[in-house]
DNA sequence: TTGAAATATTAACAATGTTAATTATATTTG
DNA sequence: CAAATATAATTAACATTGTTAATATTTCAA
């Protein structure tokens, strides 16, 4: 029974792509169970055949979207000598790609997802995108001695914790104003955490 | 016509107490016009007379949790002598403050308010609460030169990302698992930002 | 080809926010 | 005080939402 796999995972994909394309074009407020059969070419209530509710639906999105994310900020740095300031610069990209989709900012952080028990790889997906992003920068810096902190994990965490309340003041509170203080301000506070 | 003002004031509040109670209790995706009109004795639309709308009548409730926070947080610090570690509790208690009343996290920072130009003090409230609730810690430790910083905005900046963005993992991404690590956790935060 | 299994669609519901129409209440005026 | 008018509250009605149950359609093996 290996095609009925196949066409089944076909059509999940068609519904995945439909979400997908409306959350980072139109926001997850516009995403509902008819604006997404509409763009997959079905019937509402054709997806309950293939997921549980919306929620699983939209869930299904987040390791494309990690992945995507993950592409975008490793072409921003391509051809930038290794260190803490390609570490840096890789941080700010990763915030660039939620400024260039908020709704997939709102996805990842501002998304309740209903049952937690069976979503924890998603939820672990999310809580740790930045430092999977991340990790090969972390890695070499380390590696040559150029963080010299003893606790690295709290210092990651300083990172996630600042890029992601930046992000949500940015994108949800609208403080700072405007994309290049946004752009300032986030490199002054990694300077803050990351001396040199 | 100081009379239709007080009873104007006077039926708003109704709405303004009930919208109160249920976010704090309930949550914020339990507040309906429905479900406020009913707490206030009303029939629904009534609402309607008094508020632009649903969004209009629940960020009234802001300042008064504003309100509510900074009481909160000074309680917990009472008795505690001046100094950072002061500063330091009263973060901590500010934070205690929405892990106590979820619902108001996400009135605060995750709900998207529908027009921003007209709202812009409520946003200013939301975005500044914890600089204003630490006001007096921060005065205090600039004053006695307790913080040997030239960049004490960049500072407080940090804080207020952090504790921000700790919050949204922990309420919403459920990172860390138990509230005794997310104090921990805060704890050792702050103390990387403000040693001593 | 026909009957059973899988899959897609339509119909229907309950809950939401909001507007328009209608009723009840208060206020002003003759 | 009574009638006219303005104000305020309620009911009715709509459009959208997610979801379930009932049907219709397609697929595929016997």
């Amino acid at each position: 029974m290996k095609n009925k796999d196949v066409q089944e995972m076909r059509m999940k994909n068609y519904f995945i792509q439909a979400t997908k394309e409306i959350l980072k074009s139109e926001g997850i407020k516009h995403v509902s169970v008819r604006s997404v059969a509409d763009r997959a070419g079905y019937s509402y209530t054709t997806m309950y055949n293939y997921f549980k509710d919306l929620n699983d639906l939209v869930f299904y999105c987040v390791e494309d979207f990690f992945n995507e994310c993950k592409v975008f900020s490793e072409e921003k740095i391509t051809n930038t000598p290794n260190g803490i300031e390609k570490l840096k610069l890789k941080v700010l990209a990763y915030a660039n790609y939620f400024i260039e989709y908020p709704g997939i900012f709102d996805l990842f952080f501002l998304e309740r997802m209903g049952d937690l028990q069976q979503k924890q790889s998603t939820v672990d997906s999310i809580s740790l995108s930045l430092d999977r992003v991340c990790d090969d920068e972390w890695s070499y810096c380390l590696d040559h001695n150029l963080l010299k902190f003893d606790n690295v994990e709290l210092i990651k965490s300083q990172v996630r914790y600042v890029v992601t309340g930046l992000l949500l003041f940015y994108l949800n509170r609208i403080t700072p104003t405007t994309y290049v203080v946004f752009q300032q301000r986030l490199k002054a506070q990694l300077d803050l955490i990351l001396p040199g």
